[in-house]
RNA sequence: UCCUCGGUAGCUCAGUUGGUUAGAGCGGGUGGCUGUUAACCACCAGGUCGGGGGUUCAAGUCCCUCCCGAGGAGCCA
C-alpha cells in the first residue's frame, strides 16, 4: 500500500522526540474540524496523540483530505513533535504530510455511550476504543509481572493439557468434546497435572485457558477464563498463605506503578490498590462464621452492623436521588428551549436508572443480613458475604482451614480436626471477593482414595494421580489465580467480560 | 433451572388513566462558527414500536405465548 513505511516511530515513544520530525501510522480515533486545523487523534496501538493538521502546512489536497477522515481511518502522517501541557502524554504532532491507506465512513461505533450487546456484537471493533486499550495494556502488564515474579523465585512455567480424560473435581459442568473414538473434556483446571510437574521440576506454574460450563449470568463468570496454577513441593498452608500474600502484593503493586496513565483513562483510583502493602488479613473458616453471624465482632463492629450501615447509606442515596427526580420533573415541567429539556431529561434518566439500582440493593441488604444472621459451620461464602468480610477488614482477606464437606478431595486435613482442610481463599475488595483458592494437598494414597470414593469420582481414572502418592510423596501446595478476575478488580470493571479480548460466556459464541 | 428488569429511528432513550399524524439527543446530509477535547448553532432525511395470537370502536400502551438481552440466585475463579 502506497504511503507505506518501514521507519514510523511509535507514538509512545514520541516524548523522546520533541523537535524532531517523525513518521507515525495509525488509524483516527478521533477527529474534530474548525476552520484553518483539523485535530486528529492518531492511535496506533502504543498510544494516542493528537496530530494537528493545517491548510498552509499540508497543502489544499492533503487539507482537504483531513476533512473527510472518518472515525477508524487508516493513515500516515509526517510531521514534527511538539510539546503541549494541553495534551494526555504531553506532546503532540504538527502534520506535514498526511495520507490515507483508506478513507472510511459510519464507523459503528460512535463517539457516545451505547448498550452492551450492541458492543459486544462489535467487540471485534470495541477493542480499539480508549478504555478497551487501558484495560488491555493493564491486562498485559499483569501477565508480565506474573511472569517475572515466578521466574525470580525459581518457578518453571510448565502448561497442563486442555483436553482431558477425567473431571478435576468433578463437581461443575465440562465441555464435552469428541477425541477421536472417546470423549474428551475441556479442562476446568490444571491442577492435578500441576502436582505431577512439580513432583518433577520442584516449582512449577500453569498459565492457560480454562472452561466451566456453568450458566451462569453474572459479572464474576466467563465459559473461558485465564488461569495461573502455581503447585509447589515442599510447602505447607503457611508457607502457601505468605507466597499469596507476597505475589498478590509484589504484583498488583507493580502493575499500579506501570499503569498510571490507564488508571487515569479508567477513572480508577490505584489508593485501594496500593492498600495491598499492608498485611493482609488472615481469617480462620470458623472465626469467619462467627464474624459473619455477629458472635464476634470485627473493630468493634458485626457483619450486620456494617450491613446495617450500608443500609443507612443506600436509603440516604435513595432520598437524595428521590429529591433529584422530583426537581428535574419540576423543571421539565416549565417551558424551555428543546436542548436544555434534553439535557435535563438524560440526567432524569439517570437518575432513575441509579434509582433503580439502589432500590434493589435497599431490597437485598435484608436478605443479606438474613444470611450472614444465619450463617453456620459447613456453609459456603455467598457473594455477599464476601464482600461484608472484605468491608469490615478493610483489605484482602484470607479465609482458612475451610470445612471438608464443601472444599476439594484432594486438599490434606487439618490435624486433630477431621472436619476441617487445609484450604484457603483470597477474597478481594470492593466487592471482588474470590480470586484466589488453593491448598495444601492430601499426601496420603489412602486418604486420597478414600476421598475419591466419598466423592463418586471414578477411581481409574485418577489411578495416575495417585502414583504421585506412590512414588516419593511430599508435602505440597498450591493456588489459582482466576486472571480474568483478577484483571477485573486491578481495573474497578464492573463486568470480567472487559478483562478479555474475546469473551466466551454463557449465551456467547461471537465474535 | 429460578427471580427481577428490559426490547420504540443507525445508536442511547422518552412516550401520562388505551385516543387524531410516534418524539428528542447523538450519528448521517447541507450551511455557519470555532486551538478543538463526546465541540457548538440552524435546517433536512430517517420508524412494520422484538415475533405471533387475543381483548377493544381504538393497542407502542392491556392479556397470553415465544424469542432475545441485562442484573441477581444457585455454582464457581
Amino acid at each position: 500500500m502506497e504511503p507505506f513505511t518501514r521507519d514510523a516511530t511509535l507514538v509512545k515513544h514520541l516524548p523522546a522526540h520533541v523537535g524532531q520530525t517523525v513518521e507515525l501510522q495509525g488509524w483516527v480515533a478521533n477527529r474534530r474540524d474548525s476552520k484553518l486545523r483539523t485535530f486528529i487523534v492518531l492511535r496506533d496501538g502504543t498510544g494516542f496523540v493528537q496530530c494537528v493538521v493545517e491548510r498552509d502546512r499540508v497543502g489544499e489536497a492533503a487539507f482537504a483530505l483531513s476533512r473527510k477522515l472518518g472515525l477508524e481511518s487508516s493513515i500516515y502522517v509526517r510531521g514534527k513533535v511538539v510539546s503541549d501541557a494541553r495534551q494526555m502524554g504531553g506532546v503532540e504532532v504538527h502534520v506535514e504530510t498526511l495520507k490515507a491507506y483508506q478513507v472510511v465512513q459510519d464507523y459503528p461505533i460512535a463517539k457516545k455511550a451505547h448498550g452492551v450487546e450492541f458492543l459486544m456484537d462489535r467487540r471485534h471493533l470495541w477493542l480499539r476504543s480508549r478504555r478497551q486499550w487501558a484495560i488491555m495494556q493493564i491486562r498485559n502488564r499483569a501477565i508480565q509481572a506474573i511472569h517475572r515474579y515466578f521466574q525470580r523465585h525459581d518457578f518453571v512455567q510448565a502448561d497442563a493439557p486442555i483436553l482431558t480424560g477425567n473431571a478435576c473435581e468433578g463437581t461443575t459442568t465440562l465441555f464435552p468434546t469428541p477425541f477421536y473414538d472417546q470423549t474428551a473434556y475441556l479442562t476446568q483446571s490444571g491442577q492435578l497435572y500441576g502436582e505431577a510437574m512439580a513432583m518433577a521440576f520442584g516449582r512449577i506454574y500453569t498459565f492457560g485457558p480454562t472452561f466451566r460450563a456453568e450458566k451462569s449470568k453474572t459479572r464474576r463468570h466467563l465459559s473461558e477464563f485465564w488461569m495461573i496454577e502455581p503447585e509447589m513441593a515442599f510447602f505447607d498452608l503457611d508457607m502457601l498463605m505468605d507466597f499469596i500474600e507476597d505475589f498478590v502484593r509484589t504484583v498488583t503493586l507493580e502493575v499500579v506503578e506501570q499503569s498510571r496513565m490507564e488508571m487515569e483513562i479508567l477513572g480508577r483510583d490505584p489508593a485501594p490498590l496500593r492498600k495491598v502493602a499492608e498485611p493482609f488479613e488472615r481469617l480462620e473458616y470458623e472465626r469467619a462464621v462467627r464474624v459473619l453471624n455477629g458472635t464476634e465482632r470485627v473493630n468493634g463492629m458485626s457483619a450486620v452492623e456494617m450491613w446495617r450501615q450500608e443500609l443507612d447509606h443506600t436509603r440516604a442515596e435513595i432520598q437524595s436521588v428521590q429529591g433529584r427526580i422530583a426537581e428535574l420533573e419540576g423543571l421539565l415541567k416549565q417551558p424551555m428551549k428543546e436542548k436544555k429539556r434534553n439535557y435535563y431529561q438524560a440526567e432524569l434518566n439517570q437518575a432513575k436508572a441509579r434509582l433503580h439500582t439502589l432500590e434493589e440493593r435497599r431490597k437485598n441488604i435484608p436478605l443479606w443480613i438474613e444470611s450472614a444472621e444465619n450463617f453456620r459451620f459447613g456453609n459456603d461464602f455467598g457473594g455477599a458475604d464476601e464482600t461484608v468480610l472484605t468491608l469490615l477488614f478493610d483489605r484482602p482477606v484470607m479465609v482458612y482451614n475451610w470445612p471438608r464437606a464443601i472444599k476439594a478431595f484432594y486438599m490434606k486435613g487439618v490435624p486433630g480436626r477431621p472436619d476441617l482442610v487445609k484450604g484457603v481463599d483470597l477474597l478481594a475488595p470492593e466487592g471482588y471477593g474470590e480470586i484466589v483458592g488453593g491448598s495444601e494437598r492430601e499426601t496420603d494414597e489412602q486418604v486420597l482414595r478414600q476421598r475419591i470414593r466419598e466423592e463418586n469420582l471414578p477411581e481409574e481414572a485418577f489411578e495416575w494421580y495417585l502414583d504421585l502418592r506412590r512414588f516419593g510423596t511430599v508435602p505440597h501446595a498450591g493456588f489459582g489465580l482466576g486472571f480474568e478476575r483478577y484483571v477485573s478488580w486491578l481495573a474497578k470493571l464492573p463486568h470480567v467480560r472487559e478483562a478479555i479480548p474475546f469473551p466466551r460466556m454463557y449465551g456467547r459464541l461471537f465474535p
